[in-house]
DNA sequence: CTGAAAGCGCTAACAT
DNA sequence: ATGTTAGCGCTTTCAG
């Protein structure tokens, strides 16, 4: 505490000791007697002594805190990560720190910058819709600074990853909409170069080709902010509808665009009653909606845990880790009347 | 940065100085003479100085780094509220860290301890559903740590508070739902001794009392943990309704027992069609709710804003702030047709 | 077993 | 205009 708490000092200078005794004895150091050991304990105990984080950051450059870097925690998926980050976290001891990127590149950099310069033991990171070329990260890693990514990885950076099988998820999705007899099905989703993007577009691709139904790159649409400007999911629906080929259904690739479009679509009341959805999101309210919104979910807060385990796991291990791994968890898809063709 | 990063004194022998000439010219003392100051800005940039922040906090006994308290990130209102707040933060200066109480009081407990010793300059603090009793507060509030509350507001610490007109929001929503001639309006709520919770009941038993219908303590239930528990929400619902008044509307009285309420209302199937129903909450779905929701909207991202900009008016003014406020921003009623008599 | 002293990176009073 | 030194709170050699 900074308002004139108790130093080191003030128990050495009440106690007649050394400062170096003093803190030994506080650590527990077994070159201390137990009488005087004992003394200094009761003493700081007493008047409530708590050593300063900010000294010892500066001398042990550490801080048992950890950094989180998303693009937004209004996000159902990202509040549940970190959820599941915190869990771990704090019986391990360390404190987390949570910043947003708004899907801006340039606030990431910053974000990042200014918790590494914090002197954050390790970074957590899923990139913003807008990082592509990321030398603020690859910078620090080679500087050794631990950085697990989750969610939108990164190929720039040899790390720990963890992800949820994206692919598998929106084969299903769509697969789920194929079988509901859908023809033409749309596909909104985020910037192109996201990890996420890429995956999520090949599963959709997949399923189509599974059951021979031709891939029309019309039909998909992407939305560089990743819905955060809800103009462009406007937008990129305005264009599908007016298409030569409208689309049946559409699968959104993300939380933000699940929610932000099935609201267009009724808003703009484009016949939406016969058009099938599904979509990416983690929302607890699918249910309540109308209709009911059949979802692809991820284990969001096990997604969370994993990442903070392996990023401890890097910080704690005692040479430099060099072989890493890439963790998919898997989705599953809730069906309910919104991708039902009537 | 903590991986051998470059500090004041590579620069100073790289260039024959001085560390504190060179700690001077960085920040432009008028002492040092412009080609000194050129040759060393230079330099800096060239081998992309940055200064430690963990060494400046030590001296200076600042961080420029507030934290945040509140009871969940994944709440709408908070979310919302914190965007406000680092919309302002930044623009100052200043950085943010969110920590999370999950409504427990010793979470709560050490999360504002942990941000004390980090060192932050000032504290924005939302209660967690069991706080009452808050030392832990206080004394650092004595030892002179900023601090403002916002939504939920405690009357033991003299500071700076912002609140929604949480009274006038209760009122209107429950007079809307007495427009629509609902006669047993049951109110479900967080914790009694909460600050929202008094001042949202007292608008409710106003609103009732204005319209001449009696007021029935059977009618207002209390979930102590604000709905994070799901069952404390169903036990009240059942009570509710085997009870011997049985309500024909309900009014909820925070963003997550509206939704987890609105939610078992469809479940438990309890004739949900003729239950009118309108609660506090800031979720951007309501309309793609079925049936839609009518809302009481608080201004949380204005509330983020105001509570910031007050938080930093008390760190950085010269002499200590004695006169303190509670600024009150009006809620609005967004009707839609869950209210609604069938 | 205990103490003196150096040092983490930086600033600022105090020389010069 | 620049350098020397002490000190923020703490740990950790190095000496007794």
């Amino acid at each position: 505490m900074k308002f004139d708490s108790v130093t080191i000092k003030d128990i050495a200078k009440a106690l007649n000791l050394s400062t170096s005794t003093v803190s030994r004895a506080l650590r527990g150091s077994y070159e201390i007697s137990p009488e005087t050991k004992k003394l200094v304990l009761e003493y700081a105990e007493k008047i409530n002594y708590r050593p300063n984080p900010i000294a010892l950051s500066l001398k042990e450059r550490r801080t048992r805190a950890i950094g989180i870097v998303v693009s937004e925690i209004a996000n159902n998926y990202f509040s549940q990560a970190i959820n599941g980050i915190e869990s771990i976290a704090y019986n391990r001891g360390y404190h987390v720190i949570i910043t947003q990127s708004h899907e801006s590149q340039e606030r990431e950099k910053v974000n990042v910058q200014h918790l590494a310069s914090r002197g954050v033991d390790g970074l957590l990171v899923s990139l913003s819709s807008e990082s592509e070329e990321i030398p603020y990260l690859t910078e620090l890693h080679e500087k050794g600074l631990p950085i697990v990514f989750f969610d939108r990885i990164t190929n720039e950076i040899d790390t720990h990853k963890v992800v949820a099988n994206n692919y598998l998820g929106a084969y299903h999705a769509t697969e789920h909409l194929i079988y509901q007899d859908f023809k033409k099905i749309a596909h909104i989703t985020s910037s192109p170069h996201l990890s996420i993007t890429k995956e999520r577009l090949e599963g959709y691709k997949d399923a189509l080709a599974k059951h021979k139904i031709p891939f029309d790159e019309n039909l998909v649409k992407y939305c560089h902010r990743g819905g955060m400007i809800s103009q462009e999911v406007e937008d990129a629906l305005t264009t599908l509808f007016k298409g030569k080929v409208k689309p049946d259904a559409i699968f959104t690739a993300s939380d933000r665009l699940t929610t932000v479009c099935f609201g267009l679509l009724k808003r703009m009341k484009m016949k939406r009653a016969d058009v099938g959805f599904t979509g990416f999101t983690n929302t607890q309210l699918g249910d309540l909606f109308s209709p009911p919104l059949t979802v692809i979910r991820q284990p969001a807060f096990e997604i969370g845990q994993t990442a903070i385990e392996l990023l401890i796991q890097i910080i704690e291990s005692k040479r430099p880790v060099t072989h890493f791994e890439t963790r998919q968890l898997e989705t599953s898809l809730i069906i309910r009347e919104s991708s039902m063709k009537k």
